[in-house]
RNA sequence: GCGCCCAUAGCUCAAUUGGAUAGAGCAACGCCCUUCUAAGGCGUAGGUUCCAGGUUCGAGCCCUGGUGGGCGCACCA
């Protein structure tokens, strides 16, 4: 309809050039726009506006103009100019009912598009460190991550979902010592547990797993591994110093033995976090190893291509990347001096990694806190000889948990956090997907676990399942009476149809296509959980004011060929965030 | 100190990305209702869009400077 619109003005203006009423030069960008007051009509173009100044002409005569040289369209009622030039478009209704048409047509495909060349997309998202389970901060990061990514293939993206396993360092190696420590406990030491050391419960299962699978291959008493180390925190010592002293004798005492006892570790909380996603309804093409770049010389690589390309120095014994040049406020260490090189190392080979792998563009969800990393990331990009256009990153804000008004503690330390395992056995997977996607990722938001769980008008959730199990109870209805749909003899009354009710579900079924692009385009995912809050109030609306199972027929079948299109809509939504569509509740 | 993000009704948030009279839901108030699915429906009230300038036909949105809040400023991951 738009592309129609654009097209007839398109032409006018074409009209107006030749015969001289407009300048040449003009290049206008016609857009046009759903109107937000229908007594603005249904589209409106603001053309006259941004021509009045390369015309030096009047916008409203401007528009007098246009809409005099429109050629004829038999889907056009009216056309008026109104406030400072603004052209008001009134549709036929006849012409808008060819949208339930286009809902039947495509069914679940609906709003969904396909291009020629599509666009080769990744979208990273969550990777969270393989030192625990997810807890609720990486929820938001979870759905809004796979939302995006649905949106962007619905929308025409050859999309790949990808997660960057953090498997080396020492945050990995701190938790192989803990689960190595309860181990121990495990096989009858007895000892303290260090203050850096990750405390929760799960430690203590993965220590079982270890001693299930090696027995007591693993153990030294108590006096060998603590023998001679320095103080840690609580004793007045250094908790970090003490930490790293763990480690190091927990690798000179286990020798080859340490990486069976990390993989141990590390293979069961990925797997859990796989798992956790996977119910919650996130499923990955790729799980990428951050040890993998090392071992495939990936992040040599990437450093002679840098050196190559100039951007290295050497200071100190440790190797700099000339980030300033790009932007940063300070250069970064690559390899210190002992030769071992830096996590951002790794991360400059892994984006290199992904561009080599022809990725068009490349999207990154990272945590609010992140956010200081991003020049530098662009940075290295850059320097790498790739356009860092071609990342994008977004920023998910941190979400505060409520239980009513009452705000729900989260802590870290000692174990003890909210988990989003816990958050979906709570408030339900489908609530959990569609609340965090609810508000711009860049805004902080209140998760309401009450509001989230309560079955009524107030929960958003709760009323778009509910408005879809309606229609399908309607239509079952119907299916069990004497009367069929007749779709045709629907479409034809609604065509004719007068009632502000209609007109304005119509108006929003025609919306959802653009709904989902513009979703895409700006990874906003928000735009279509409003959408469809707003789609099932309007229907509620209808529902609650007109009884669908009449005897008049025409006023039937164009109140279910009606339901029936926002039914399939709702259920086409609901499906790209996540969220069941139930037939009945 | 520097950098990034945010600020809209009493509360939680929208606003078609610069469009016409800034909209929903809670809460408040006033009516109605007991149903094809019931956990409700209709309506009223509520605003200097944090402040001060600027850009233009037009600003909640863009620019500059403030105020307040969150986050970040490692050779850690």
């Amino acid at each position: 309809m738009k592309q129609h619109i654009t097209g007839l003005i398109q032409a006018a203006l074409d009209t107006l050039v030749q015969n001289g009423s407009l300048p040449a030069d003009i290049n206008p960008t016609i857009m046009i726009e759903n109107t937000r007051d229908k007594s603005h009509g249904d589209l409106a173009s603001n053309v006259a506006m941004t021509l009045a100044k390369p015309a030096r002409r009047n916008p409203r005569e401007i528009a007098t103009l246009i809409t005099q040289a429109l050629p004829q369209s038999d889907v056009l009622t009216k056309t008026e100019i109104a406030g400072p030039g603004f052209i008001n478009f009134f549709i036929t209704s006849a012409s808008a009912t060819k949208i339930v048409e286009d809902i039947f047509a495509q069914a679940e495909n609906f709003g969904r598009c396909t291009v020629e060349n599509p666009e080769k997309v990744q979208v990273e998202f969550v990777s969270a460190n393989p030192t625990g389970p997810l807890h609720v901060g990486h929820g938001r990061g979870a759905a809004y991550g796979a939302t995006v990514a649905d949106i962007l293939s619905a929308t025409g993206s050859d999309v790949s979902r990808e997660y960057y396993v953090n498997d080396a360092g020492r945050q990995m190696d701190i938790l192989a010592v803990s689960v190595w420590l309860r181990y121990l406990e495990e096989c009858g030491e007895n000892l303290t547990f260090p203050a850096n050391g990750y405390k929760g419960q799960y430690v203590s299962d993965i220590a079982l797993q270890v001693k299930q699978k090696y027995a007591l291959k693993m153990q030294f008493s108590s006096a060998q591994v603590f023998a001679d180390l320095p103080l840690d925190e609580p004793e007045g010592g250094n908790k970090e110093q003490y930490i790293d002293a763990l480690i190091a004798r927990c690798n000179s005492l286990l020798a080859d033995d340490f990486q069976n006892l990390f993989n141990v570790g590390l293979e069961a909380i990925r797997d859990d976090i796989r798992d956790d996603l996977s119910e919650f309804g996130i499923d990955y093409q790729e799980w990428f190893s951050e040890r993998s770049l090392t071992s495939t010389g990936d992040v040599d690589k990437a450093l002679i291509r840098l050196q190559d390309n100039g951007h290295l120095y050497e200071k100190e014994g440790n190797l700099w990347f000339k980030s300033t040049d790009f932007g940063d406020d300070k250069d970064r260490v690559v390899k210190r001096a002992n030769g071992a090189t830096t996590y951002f190392a790794s991360d400059i080979a892994y984006h290199m990694n992904k561009f080599d792998r022809g990725f068009d563009k490349v999207v990154n969800i990272w945590g609010a806190d992140h956010h200081g990393y991003i020049t530098r990331v662009k940075a290295a990009i850059s320097a790498l000889g790739y356009d860092s256009e071609r990342l994008v990153v977004k920023l998910v804000q941190f979400a505060i948990l409520y239980r009513g008004t009452e705000r729900v503690q989260m802590s870290t330390r000692s174990g003890s956090f909210v988990t989003l395992r816990e958050l979906r056995k709570e408030v339900g997977t489908d609530a959990c997907r569609f609340f965090y996607v609810t508000r711009k990722a860049d805004n902080h938001m209140d998760f309401d676990l009450e509001l989230a769980k309560s079955q009524s008008k107030d929960n958003p959730v709760y009323y778009i399942q509910y408005a879809h199990a309606r229609i399908c109870s309607v239509l079952d209805k119907l299916a069990d009476s004497e009367w069929q749909l007749d779709i045709d003899a629907g479409l034809k009354v609604l065509g004719e149809s007068s009632d502000d009710n209609e007109k304005s579900i119509l108006n929003l079924l025609a919306k959802y296509p653009e709904t989902l692009k513009n979703a895409a385009t700006n990874y906003e995912p928000h735009l279509v959980a409003n959408y469809l809050k707003e789609l099932a109030s309007e229907f509620h609306t209808y529902y609650n004011s007109n009884k669908m199972l009449v005897e008049e027929s025409n006023a039937r079948n164009s109140r279910l060929t009606l339901s029936a299109a926002v039914r399939q809509v709702l259920a086409n939504g609901l499906s790209l965030l996540g969220v069941d569509a139930p037939n009945r509740m």
